[in-house]
DNA sequence: AAAATTAATAACAACGTTGTTATTTTTATG
DNA sequence: CATAAAAATAACAACGTTGTTATTAATTTT
């Protein structure tokens, strides 16, 4: 029993079809019936029907998200932070948790605009006749969608070189290593390659999963390390802050005897402990440039460009100069 | 340019409400003719138009499920439980990390035939004609919406007297204790009320907070009890798994000198350091019965029940008989 | 002030379905 | 084997929009 425009063309005395117009702004209509029919819809509480409007537009102005792995926090935030970024289009969005095959089934029945994927799910079959976009890893390059990534490379370069320049020199990677998540390998290639690079020596430290205790652990294989460093690097949210903790227990000022940056650039970072300093792409930023991409390749017929977006450094409290001892010692 | 009703009518010789009336199984068409519709469908990959029908039935099959803060893993879980229940019904659900305001809008402008909020959002004012049912604390009563609750006193009751049973008779809670966070504060009354009523003594341990750490640190209060308890009861898998790593750390066996219950009964409880024994309303259970609830309340004008789901505990291997030594000091 | 031009509005056919009513075909009945 | 009854199919009007074409009203132009 909702009202529709005919409701408010009988109210207004006009036709249903100048109705359509006033609302959607036409310049064919005088701007004093327009005033009128707005007045009189907003009087009626007039909502437009979208499932009408969809079966003439054959657009849906919905873009479906993909996230068939809820779990890490750095993806959370991302996921609110596109959410947050639809706002200001003309789009909404709607997310999935099912996995990667059954969303795009649902999401091709409900005809959405676009969908965005986390490129997590390997060899996907995007939907035919529905732009994608996917947020990940751009290791495989014969892809036929846009693909949004982070500069690791660059970013392990700079946390590296504001370290450096802080006079570190005992620069420590805690993460995981050798597994097949090709996100986590670029990480650590890009820190051995910098490390390399300057002439310093590697120090990695593997870590067993990407939880909060599993870089709570690593701590003591720092400690045992020949050469103790004097700087971390933490490779997430979560491993950074088990790290943290566990260099506050066992009695290591942060950053006063080890400095720690954390890679991921997210707001949570603010409130650890230790505000800590980070490394990443800001997921704002992240997140603006996903559904530009998205939009742009819904509206119109763009290439399929890998961008790769470039980390800024976040200075807190949990990075600063080496220690005075270590200065000598080294 | 997707084949419709239309194009399958003209290929089968067929008018097309035939057409549809063969696609939905109506009694009015013969078999036959029926069979050869569905072939010719299926051939051409016909794929129904959500929009038209829609259009015409004013049901859109979809429940939106609101979602504001994603963080804890137990909801997480749930809402993964709850889309897969809807998977064996002909609901889609749809999922908003928004406000709760802004989802309900917007689900609101997709004209789901249903909603699913997790009641952390107090005050929450339902759409008007929209049927919704509310998943949390059941407190305050005048609601206009069904409720989805878990018994948690009746949890409680059956953890300790499990313990109980084991011959245990210092049991510790180890939880987030005088906060307005309703549910939590059900579970310590919960916990208490039994103690009381079995003559044993009340061992409160309040957490700062309801992640990993704060049970991981809790663990120290615990031991530094006059009365040092043989079995502990966590109140969520955060922080019963920070007390597991914990009593390890500290060199305490489980269950061999401690006996460890964790609240919330999910899956993952089993993939513990020591697979868990825990108390609370299966997930898949408590999934299923959001979906039946809110598709009821959608196909029937159902009243509005607050529904106490019974809690079930799972043995596994953190909770055992009390030791010896144990028996004879107290 | 009539004709030509432009501006404003109205009419109406889509869009792809469903559901109701009208028509045709088949089967049963006397 | 006509005729009534039942079964199967076809026709068509919704549903609430948009966009195109037709009509009317208001301006210019001469």
């Amino acid at each position: 029993m909702s009202v529709t425009i005919k409701d408010i063309a009988k109210e207004a005395n006009v036709s249903y079809s100048t109705v359509s117009k006033a609302l959607n702004s036409s310049p064919l209509v005088k701007e004093v019936t327009k005033q009128k029919i707005l007045r009189v819809a907003k009087e009626m509480g007039y909502e437009p029907n979208l499932a009408a409007k969809q079966l003439v537009r054959k657009k849906t102005e919905v873009v479906g998200l993909i996230w068939p792995t809820i779990e890490r926090i750095v993806l959370a935030t991302l996921v609110t932070n596109i959410s947050k970024a639809f706002a200001s289009t003309r789009y909404s969005m709607i997310l999935s948790v099912d996995s990667t095959e059954t969303a795009m089934e649902s999401f091709k029945k409900f005809q959405v605009d676009g969908m965005i994927v986390f490129a997590e799910s390997e060899n996907m079959v995007p939907e035919e006749n529905i732009p994608l976009v996917a947020y990940g890893v751009s290791g495989k390059s014969e892809v036929t969608y846009p693909i949004i990534d982070a500069n690791h490379e660059q970013a392990m370069d700079t946390a590296v070189q504001y370290l450096y320049d802080l006079g570190h020199r005992n620069i420590a990677y805690v993460g995981l290593m050798n597994t097949d998540d090709a996100l986590q390998n670029e990480k650590v290639e890009g820190y051995q390659k910098v490390i390399q690079k300057m002439g310093l020596t590697e120090l990695n430290i593997a870590t067993n999963g990407l939880d909060w205790f599993d870089g709570y652990l690593a701590v003591d294989d720092v400690l045992h390390l020949d050469k103790r460093p004097t700087a971390i690097i933490g490779s997430s949210y979560d491993i950074s802050s088990g790290i943290l903790r566990a260099l506050q227990e066992k009695g290591f000022g942060v950053p006063d005897d080890i400095s720690l940056i954390s890679y991921d650039n997210i707001p949570q970072m603010e409130t650890t402990e230790i505000p800590m300093t980070c490394i990443g792409v800001p997921v704002d930023e992240l997140a603006e440039e996903i559904v530009q991409t998205i939009i742009e390749r819904i509206e119109s017929e763009e290439k399929n460009v890998i961008k790769k977006l470039n980390p800024s450094l976040t200075e807190r409290e949990s990075a600063g100069p080496v220690p005075e001892e270590d200065v000598t010692s080294s």
